[in-house]
DNA sequence: AATTTTAATGCAAACGTTTTCATTTATTTA
DNA sequence: TAAATAAATGAAAACGTTTGCATTAAAATT
């Protein structure tokens, strides 16, 4: 049984004013005179005044409300953007909505659906792949939308749409090439499933087009997709280490599948990187701290969550000065201790 | 700019009916009859209409919205009560509002305050340490509270607070009680900070007592707090295992510290659980798939948000007949291969 | 067939704000 | 000091629903 609490009528009675200087008090404290707004301040703080956001909401625009729909919380991926995104909102007077889609397009268009009918003043989702219905629903409500972690693949993509992220063909590539660089030829790739999930398609894309560009060509058995889960990649991991011939480096779709990928081989008894080099990418948490420490490319969850948690804002706050822009985010190497330069094994004679 | 789109009253009028009916059909399809549902039903697709939750919040009492505060998205340690949570929510229709309060109480009284605001009709938050201003704050509302995660350490505390979780203190004692059992007498402890943590506090309690029912009393300098951070963990960890006589055992408050607390010793060249077991708890995400797996204790963390949402629910919709109780999980000890029965140091003999 | 009961529906008030427009009060300028 | 301008406030309509009450239509009972 919900109490209504006092309202803003209370509050402008006990204060000698009216409910709109009241409401006024609470949207912009310079718009009312200093005695007045303190007197309202004191009868709100004795009836302990809360404002009610939805009966804001029915007469003026904003709900101060984000939507949000990540693919998953459960693997660190996205943890760390999520952790600033809604930490920068909330500092910014916005709460957040939120949800998880399990990486089905579906379960998202219905999340924003319900978003919708919160009245959000804006969406953010994570990636460039999604239901078309979802654009054309905000696009009708005028609630803005923002795309995050990676950039379309393709530049003329979604001109319409606000994009901030990292280019992950560029991620894929600049992975490969650190391997390549390292003198690896004898390299095998475990991709994130691509299905459904372009982050996933276009990091593949970019790794295979570093290997072939240097005139190499992976075998096919040395290639699979896993899902982005420990165990399923740990089994993949160990069946292609298991082979007789086994390649000197490994290239993981994402750090997951490379902390899965070390653990495998440590129990095969290998040791990395002497017997094994294995580079991921994002850079997780534990990535720097594990042993060895991983070789991996720095997403920078981080400073596109704050990115994104200021562009949304400008976007609500003053959508025509904003046409949508892709903004590409740069990623950094880090080259830790998961890998080392190729050497022949030894009893090999190099001529 | 928003748009308002279509609304009930348009609805109606193109479904040949009133606004009252249509609200009805959307609140509680059987109410109205089949044929004038299927009218609206056509009538809303064709006008492509979405609810105005909040306008219907001005009138009606429930948001279908629940608030959540969680310490942190980034450690690994909530994030499958979180993903959990918030599924079985929306599979029950509701929304779910978050805000992180990196273990401050007063964010979380900020966050729950605003929660209020938008009219949330419950909020859920973790652990059992909070501003007593929460309860007063939701009591005057009525709306309904549940903290989860785990239960006050004194039964007899907080009897007007609706609480599912497990025992912290019975959760050290058992991962002790395991590191005992195994026979190890030099053992450390490296507890989480327990400044505004009663997890921590309590799991620390438990350790120390389940050590001490035994006769024994671990060194000062063998025992430590850090922070839920792998880094700091590790760097106290190497502290602890440098020193000339080492522990043979090393007890973590929870998973992330003892994977750091295994990274530490593999970097020192130690073999686990040869030359030292370590005891985490929580089983995290990763801890099955290391190596060596983790020995650790686990916290039911997917039940405990499934009951967790029910129970949110049956307080929401028929307060009365739920007076508060505290329901208590039971975990599960996981003994892997980190840890290992107690073996004399080799040459030493034994009489 | 007449009456009673039940099921569907409509009318209109209410929810707690915001906001436009008008009015009053204070300040500046001539 | 009078007139013009600016600042602060109030009155009242509006926002899109829900819901209590009244009414009508349909079904069940006599």
């Amino acid at each position: 049984m919900k109490n209504r609490g006092s309202t803003i009528t209370d509050v402008a009675r006990q204060a000698g004013t009216s409910p709109a200087t009241v409401s006024r008090y609470f949207s912009n404290p310079e718009s009312v005179h200093a005695d007045t707004g303190r007197r309202i301040e004191d009868a709100a703080n004795a009836l302990s005044y809360i404002r009610n956001r939805a009966a804001a909401a029915t007469r003026g625009q904003k709900t101060g409300t984000i939507g949000m729909v990540v693919p998953t919380f459960e693997s660190s991926i996205f943890a760390e953007l999520i952790e600033h995104l809604t930490t920068d909102l909330g500092a910014l007077g916005q709460t957040v909505l939120i949800a998880s889609n399990h990486y089905d397009l579906d379960r998202e268009v219905q999340a924003v659906k319900t978003f919708a009918e919160h009245g959000v003043d804006g969406v953010i989702l994570i990636g460039g792949q999604h239901d078309p219905a979802i654009n054309d629903l905000l696009e009708a409500r005028g609630i803005q939308l923002l795309c995050v972690w990676n950039l379309p693949q393709d530049k003329s993509d979604a001109p319409d749409i606000d994009v901030i992220g990292i280019d992950n063909f560029e991620l894929g590539y600049a992975a490969a090439n650190h391997i390549l660089d390292l003198g690896h030829r004898d390299i095998a790739c475990i991709f994130g499933t691509s299905d459904g999930n372009d982050r996933a398609q276009n990091r593949q894309k970019g790794i295979l087009s570093a290997i072939k560009d240097r005139g190499f060509t992976p075998p096919a058995h040395w290639c699979c997709e896993t899902r982005y889960d420990l165990r399923m990649a740990r089994v993949i991991a160990t069946d292609i280490l298991k082979q007789d011939h086994r390649p000197s480096a490994v290239i993981c779709g994402n750090d997951i599948i490379a902390f899965a990928t070390i653990w495998a081989a440590q129990q095969l008894g290998l040791n990395i990187p002497h017997d094994l080099s294995v580079m991921g990418i994002g850079d997780f948490k534990g990535a720097a701290e594990m042993h060895p420490p991983l070789s991996t490319i720095r997403i920078p969850a981080r400073f596109i969550g704050q990115m994104a948690a200021r562009r949304i804002m400008d976007l609500i706050n003053s959508p025509d000065e904003n046409p949508p822009r892709h903004l590409k985010i740069d990623f950094e190497i880090k080259m830790r201790k998961s890998t080392k330069p190729y050497l022949p094994p030894s009893g090999a004679s190099v001529e």
